[in-house]
DNA sequence: TCGTTGCATGGAAGCGATTCCATTGCAAGC
DNA sequence: GCTTGCAATGGAATCGCTTCCATGCAACGA
C-alpha cells in the first residue's frame, strides 16, 4: 500500500542476525557496531549501519530488555486523576512526551493509586520501565514517597518540600519572581501588590522572595499590606482581589495565572480595568483563562527546556551516570495584554527613573 | 525495609523456573498452570499458584512478550500536545490511565506527530504495544489515519467522521442529547434554545438530532430561530448568546459546556441570571468553568464505562476475539445547579402538561 | 625472529518466558 | 489381554538481543 521512500521497510521485520548477515559479519559485531560499543572497525561499523538503515531495522525491544538492557521506556507520575485538570500537571505531562519521544523512549503513564495491582514492587518488577518522572504535583502521597525510596531511578520536576537527596529539574523560582516584578518595576509601577500562594510550598515561597528582591534591585520597600495571601485557586484570586484593590496597587503579581484568573473575574465585576488602571502578571503561562478577557502577561515555564532536561537527566541515571542533584532552569516574561506603562507617573519613592 | 504482609516479595525477582522448581513440576507446566491453559491436574494448578503468590512472583514481561506474547501495553492516542488542553481528552486520558491499570496492562502515551523517529512504522515494529486507544480529538490527522490502516489493533474513543470499519465506544449522542432536551421539558420550559457544535462533527449532529427527537416526544415544533450555530469553544457560546437571547428563551441546552461557559460570562455582563431567567444544560459535566458561578447541570459522560470498555474490547482485538463495530454507553443528566422549574407556565402550545 | 600485546571478530551462552513435541500412565474399547 | 486414545507432564527449541570468552592476526619491542 502506502510506500514510502524509505525502501523495503514495509516487509516483516527484520532481525540483528539477518542485518549481520547482509553486511557480512557475526550478530555480535553487528550489535557492538549499532550499539556504538568500540572494539568495532569504522569501516566494518559503517557497512553495518547502512544496511540496518535501509532495511528499516528495529532492534526488538523486548529482546533488547530481556538480555539485560533498558526497556527503552520511561514512567511519568502524574499523581491521581483528578490532577489531571491541573493545567501544570498537564504542561508537563505534554512536554515530558515529546521530550521521551525525541529520545525514542517510550512513555508510560503511572498512577499513584494504591490498588494491590499497581503497588510500587509491580512497577519496578514488571520491569517495564527503566526509571520514571515524577511531577511535583504528584509528591506528597504514600505511594511516590514509597516510590522514591525504591531502588528505581527516579527525578523530579518541581521541588520536593522535604528531601534534597533525588534528583530535581526546577524552575528557578525565585529568579522568575524577581524578573516578573522587574518588569511592573520597569514599566513604571511603584505599587505592586502580590496574591501569595501556599505557604507550604517552595515555589511560592520562592517566588516572594522574588518578588522582595526585585524591590530591593530598585531601593523600594515592600508595603507588607500589598500582600495577600492565596492558594493557587482561582477561586482564591477572586477572593483575594477586594482586600487588595484597597490597597490601590499600580499593579498585582499573582503567583499563578489561575489567582490571576479569579482576580480578573473580580475586577470585571468591579469595572476596575486591566491593565489601564492595573496592571498585572500572573505566572505559568497557561493558555487557559477566559477568551473574552485580554491575554494574560505571565512568567513562562520552560517547560520544554525542563522536560528535556529531565528525560535526558533520567536515561543518565539509568545508566549509570552521574546527574546534579539540582538543575534549575530560567523561566521568562511572556509578554501578553495586562500590563502597561503606567500613566500617573507617581513615583512616590525618592528613586530615580532608570536603575540597575 | 519496608516489609509489607505479602511475604517475601522484597527479595529478588524470582522467575517461573524457580517457582516452578519450588512445585516441584517443570517450567511447562508452571506457564500452563498460571496462565489458565488446560491440561493441567487442578491440584497440580492450585499448588503452581500457591508457591507463585506466596513467592510474589511476577512474569517478566520482556520474557513474555519476547516468547510470542502480548507485550501487556496498549497505547493511548491523544493527538498533538495542544489537544491536551482539551478538558474532554484530559478526562479520556485519566479514565483510560485507571481502566488500564485495572486491568493490569501499561499504558502508553503515543503522540501523532509525525517526527521521524515517530512514524507509525515504528510504533508498531517496535512492538511496545499491543494495540492503541485513539482519542476522537485525534483523528483527522494524517499521522491517525495511517495509525487506523495500520495492522495495530485499535480502537476509538469517539466517532469517526467518515468510516465506520473500526471499532469504537462512544456515549449515545442521540439519546444524550434527548434526556438534556427532555430534562428541561419536565421542568415546564417550552422555548428551549440550543448552541450548537461544529456541523460537521458527528456527535454534535446527533446531539441536535436529540433535540428534535426530544420535542417530538412532546408534540412540540421546534422553532428553528432558537438554534444557533457554535464550534464546541468557549467564545463561540460567548458569541452565540445575544442572538439566543433575543429568542427570549425558557432555557438553553449547549451542546458542550465550553460554550455553555461562554454563554454564562455573556449572562452575567447583561445581568441575565441563571438559573432565575433562564435554566442552562451543558454536555460534559466537565469540572472547570468559572469558580465563583453556580455549577452547571450537563450531561455527564460515562468515561469510567467508555475507557473500561475500550480497554476490554481492545484486549479482546488483540486475542483475535471479535468485537462489535460500535457500542455505544449512556449519558445521564448531572444536576447541579443552572435549571429550575419554571415560574410563568406560559404553555404556549395547546399540550397538556405531563406526556408520554 | 619470537613472544606479547591488543584490536577486531565470531561462537555461543544466556535473559525468562511460551509452546511444540515426545513421553508416560492409565482407563476404555475390542 | 492388548491396543488405542486421552490427559498430564517434561524436555528442549525458540523469540532477538547482548555480552563473555576464545580466536586470529597484525604490530610491537627485545
Amino acid at each position: 500500500m502506502s510506500d514510502h521512500t524509505l525502501g523495503e521497510q514495509n516487509a516483516e521485520a527484520i532481525t540483528l542476525r539477518e542485518v549481520a548477515s547482509r553486511a557480512g559479519v557475526s550478530s555480535a559485531t553487528a550489535s557492538r557496531a549499532l550499539n556504538g560499543r568500540d572494539g568495532v572497525d569504522p569501516e566494518v561499523r559503517k557497512r553495518v549501519q547502512d544496511v540496518a538503515r535501509e532495511a528499516g531495522y528495529r532492534p526488538n525491544r523486548a529482546a533488547r530488555h530481556l538480555a539485560g538492557g533498558r526497556a527503552s521506556a520511561i514512567g511519568l507520575v502524574v499523581g491521581n486523576t483528578l490532577l489531571l485538570h491541573d493545567s501544570y500537571a498537564i504542561s508537563v505531562l505534554g512536554h515530558v512526551a515529546v521530550a521521551a519521544d525525541a529520545h525514542n523512549e517510550g512513555l508510560m503513564l503511572v498512577l499513584d493509586s494504591k490498588s494491590p495491582s499497581n503497588s510500587v514492587d509491580n512497577l519496578i518488577r514488571n520491569g517495564m520501565i527503566d526509571g520514571a518522572i515524577i511531577s511535583a504535583v504528584a509528591v506528597g502521597s504514600d505511594w511516590v514517597e514509597e516510590l522514591l525510596n525504591s531502588p528505581l531511578p527516579t527525578i523530579l520536576i518541581g521541588t520536593h518540600p522535604t528531601r534534597n537527596d533525588i534528583p530535581i529539574i526546577d524552575v528557578d523560582n525565585h529568579r522568575a519572581g524577581c524578573l516578573a516584578v522587574l518588569h511592573l518595576l520597569d514599566h513604571g509601577h511603584r505599587r505592586i501588590g502580590l496574591i501569595a500562594g501556599p505557604p507550604d510550598r517552595v515555589d511560592s515561597h520562592d517566588r516572594l522572595a522574588g518578588y522582595h528582591e526585585a524591590h530591593a534591585m530598585y531601593g523600594l520597600k515592600v508595603d507588607p499590606e500589598l500582600i495577600q495571601p492565596g492558594s493557587y485557586t482561582r477561586i482564591s484570586g477572586y477572593e483575594a482581589a477586594d482586600a487588595l484593590l484597597a490597597q490601590e496597587p499600580d499593579a498585582i503579581f499573582s503567583l499563578n495565572d489561575e489567582m490571576a484568573f479569579g482576580l480578573m473575574i473580580r475586577c470585571k465585576e468591579l469595572s476596575v480595568r486591566i491593565p489601564e488602571d492595573i496592571s498585572l502578571v500572573g505566572f505559568d503561562a497557561s493558555i487557559a483563562g477566559d477568551p473574552t478577557d485580554i491575554a494574560l502577561t505571565s512568567m513562562s515555564q520552560p517547560f520544554t527546556k525542563m522536560a528535556d532536561l529531565a528525560v535526558r537527566s533520567l536515561i543518565s541515571i539509568t545508566e549509570g551516570k552521574h546527574v546534579p542533584l539540582k538543575q534549575l532552569v530560567q523561566a521568562e516574561v511572556k509578554q501578553r495584554g495586562t500590563v502597561l506603562h503606567t500613566r500617573r507617573l507617581r513615583v512616590d519613592a525618592g528613586t530615580g527613573d532608570a536603575s540597575a
